[in-house]
DNA sequence: AGGTACTGTGGGAGCGCTCCCACAAGTGAT
DNA sequence: ATCACTTGTGGGAGCGCTCCCACAGTACCT
C-alpha cells in the first residue's frame, strides 16, 4: 500500500498524455505500454513504466470504458433474498472459487441481489445499461426470465445448474447422475437390497439427473426399477419426513435410502426412527450436498460432495473465455459449453 | 423487467443525440430531463420521456462518469478475510441496513475484501484510480492505513467504530457507553452488589466505552469501583474463560458478571459452572451484542443488543452527505459527523 | 421606448482514454 | 538498387456524456 510518486501535488490525476509527455513519447506508446502490448521496444517501456511510476499514474476506468467500450466488470448475480446467501454455504463456496480464480485478474467481481421485484427491476436496468461485461448466474429457477433478458441483451453469462438438457446459456454443474450412481452403487455393494429414492423437486434439471443416476446404478446391477420405491420429495426437512413415511407403508421392507439432499435425508431420518428403524442397522442413508447438517447428523451422514469452490472457478474461466471472444450469452457454436465437474462420495456412519 | 421500446433493433444502444433528434430538441435539454432538473418545461420534458421510452434509452454510465468525474457506487470494504464476513452476523446485517438505504438511490454497492495482503493491493490499487465516490469502512483495527490512504485520495470515508475518541473520519456507532451503563444498572437493581467486568480487546475504542459506562454505573449509584473487579479479556471465548478463573480467584465473593462480548460470556460462565457457581443463582451473567449464542445458552443471556442493521442505514446516509458535498474523508468542520445509536438491554434468564 | 431579469433552450468544448491509420526505419529477398 | 515486409511509433478521430456559455423569448419594471 505504498504511495506513488508525486501524486496529490495538484489534488488532479496525471493523465496518459501527461504520461507521454514526461516519457518523451507519443500517446499511443503509453497506451500500449499500459495494456501490455508486445509491440513496444524494450527501452521505450522501461521509460514509459519510469514516467508511469515517478507521476503515479492510474489509469481512468472510465475514460477507459467510454473508448473500449468495456467495463472490465462482471456480476455474480444470485436470484434470491440477501437472507438465503449468507444462510447457505453454497454461496459463499461459489464467491470463494470465483473471487480466487478473479484475483488474477483486473475484473472487479459485483455482488447483486435480486430477490424481491424491487431489485430485479434495478438489475434489468443495470444490465440494459451494460454496466458488466458478463454475468454468473447461480441459483436459477427453471421459469425464471433473467436467462431471456441477458440473451435478449447479447451479455456473456454463465449459469451454475443448468435449466435442463437443452440450456442454451454457457454451464457449470456437478455431475449429478454420477453422484447418484455412486451412492446407490455404493448402498448395494455394502449388500443393501432394496434401495429407495427420495427425489428433490423435480423441476430442477439436477433432481432429475440424480433419478436417472439412481436408475441406472440400479439395473446396471442386475436390479429391476421398482417404481414405488421413488418419491418425489422438495429438499426440505418435512418433505424428506413425508416421504418416507409413505416409502415405509409401500415397502415396509426397504433396507436403504439415498435422499436427495442432506436435509431431505435429515427428514427421512426423523421418519425412519419414529418407525423404530435403526440407522443404519436396519435402513442406511444416503444425503446429497455433504453440508454441515450431515457432519453433524446422528449417525453422521454418508453423502455426495459436490466441489462447489471449483465449479466457481470453472464459471469464471467460461465467462471469462467468452468475455474475451465477444461471444453473446447463448452459444452459437456447440463447443464444451457445459463443464460438468465430478463428485465425490463421503462415506460416514449412516450408510 | 419488461422490455423497452425498439431497443436491440440494431444492436447499438441509442445515444443522448438521438433521443434528442427523436424529441426535436437539443441534447442538453435531454441531458437535464434524465438528470431530473427543474429548468425544463413541462411539454418539452413530455416529449422527451416519450422518446427516451420508444428508443428504450439507457444513459451511458462511463460516458457520464468520464464526463461528470464521478462514478455513483460506493464500496463497503471488509479488512477481513470473507470467512469472517459469512460467519458473522454483524456484516450481513450492516450490509442489509446499507442496501436497503441504497434501494431509493441511483448509486451501486460494491463490496470487497481486504483480507489478505494480495487483496489489500487491489483495494488501494482500486482506490487510487477512484473507482467509487466514497467507502463504508466497517471493522477497523486501531493501526489500520487504510483511513489515512482514504484521507490522502481525498474520498469521502464512513467509519463503523471509530477508532479512537479524536476519529478524523465520519463515524457510526452504537453507544457502548450507555449499552454498559444499562447492563451494571440492571444488574445493581437486581440487588447484585460486586460486578465484575470483563473487557474487550481494549485496543478497541468501543471496549474502552464499555469500561467507561461499567464505571459510571457504579459510581453514579453510590459503589467505589473496585479495580480488582475489572479483568482485561480479548473477545474470545477463551479469553473469557480465564478472565474469568482470575476473578474468582481475587474475588471470589463476586455476584455479578458483566462481559465484554456473549462469546466473552460463553467462556465466563464455563469457568462459573466449573467453580460450582449457579448462574443466575450464584453469579448473574450478562453478555454484548445479542447474538445467536445469547439466545441459545444455558440459561439464555442477558444481552445488550446494538441496531446493526440502523447503523448501516445511518453510515450510509452519512457517507451520501459527504459526497453530495463533495467532502474529503477527513473532516474540515465540526458537525455532527458521529452518530451514536442507541443499544437496548434485552433481558433473559441469566440475571 | 428602453432597460433588467429570469426562464428555457441549443450546442461547443472537453473529460481521458482506445483504435487505427500513417509513416519512418530497418531487414532481407530479388 | 528496388521492392516487400516487418517493427515501432505518433497522433487524429471519436466514444457518449456533462458543463456552461450564449441567446431567444417573455415579463416586469422604470
Amino acid at each position: 500500500m505504498a504511495s506513488h510518486g508525486t501524486r496529490g501535488r495538484s489534488g488532479r490525476r496525471p493523465t496518459l498524455e501527461e504520461v507521454a509527455a514526461r516519457a518523451g513519447v507519443g500517446r499511443g506508446t503509453v497506451s500500449r505500454v499500459i495494456n501490455g502490448s508486445p509491440r513496444v521496444s524494450e527501452t521505450t517501456r522501461a521509460a514509459v513504466e519510469a514516467a508511469v511510476a515517478e507521476l503515479g499514474y492510474v489509469p481512468n476506468t472510465a475514460a477507459r470504458a467510454l473508448a473500449a467500450n468495456r467495463t472490465d466488470a462482471i456480476a455474480l448475480v444470485v436470484p434470491e433474498p440477501e437472507t438465503r446467501f449468507f444462510a447457505e454455504p453454497y454461496f459463499s463456496d461459489i464467491l470463494r472459487g470465483v473471487g480466487a480464480e478473479l484475483s488474477d485478474t483486473e475484473m472487479q467481481l459485483l455482488l447483486i441481489f435480486a430477490g424481491s421485484d424491487r431489485e430485479r427491476q434495478r438489475l434489468a436496468q443495470y444490465l440494459a445499461a451494460h454496466r458488466v461485461d458478463g454475468v454468473l448466474l447461480v441459483s436459477v429457477h427453471a421459469d425464471d426470465p433473467l436467462p431471456d433478458l441477458l440473451a435478449q441483451l447479447e451479455i456473456p453469462a454463465v449459469i451454475s445448474g443448468p435449466r435442463s438438457a437443452a440450456e442454451a446459456l454457457a454451464s457449470v454443474d456437478s455431475d449429478n447422475y454420477g453422484g447418484a450412481r455412486s451412492a446407490v452403487e455404493h448402498l448395494l455393494g455394502r449388500g443393501r437390497r432394496t434401495v429407495a429414492h427420495i427425489t428433490g423437486r423435480l423441476d430442477v434439471y439436477g433432481a432429475q439427473r440424480r433419478v436417472d443416476g439412481y436408475r441406472a446404478a440400479l439395473r446396471d446391477a442386475g436390479h429391476p426399477v421398482d417404481e414405488l420405491l421413488i418419491e418425489p420429495g422438495d429438499f426440505t426437512e418435512e418433505g424428506g419426513r413425508r416421504a418416507m413415511a409413505r416409502l415405509l407403508e409401500r415397502r415396509p421392507g426397504l433396507d436403504a435410502v439415498f435422499a436427495g439432499s442432506d436435509v431431505t435425508a435429515a427428514g427421512a431420518r426423523q421418519a425412519l426412527r419414529g418407525a423404530g428403524r435403526r440407522i443404519p442397522d436396519d435402513v442406511a442413508l444416503v444425503g446429497y450436498d455433504d453440508s454441515a447438517i450431515a457432519r453433524h447428523m446422528d449417525p453422521p451422514l454418508t453423502s455426495v460432495r459436490q466441489p462447489i469452490e471449483e465449479m466457481g472457478r470453472a464459471m469464471l474461466d467460461l465467462l471469462l473465455t467468452d468475455i474475451a471472444d465477444r461471444r453473446p450469452a447463448v452459444s452459437r457454436g456447440l463447443e464444451r459449453r457445459h463443464a460438468v465437474l465430478p463428485t465425490e462420495l463421503v462415506i460416514r456412519s449412516s450408510s
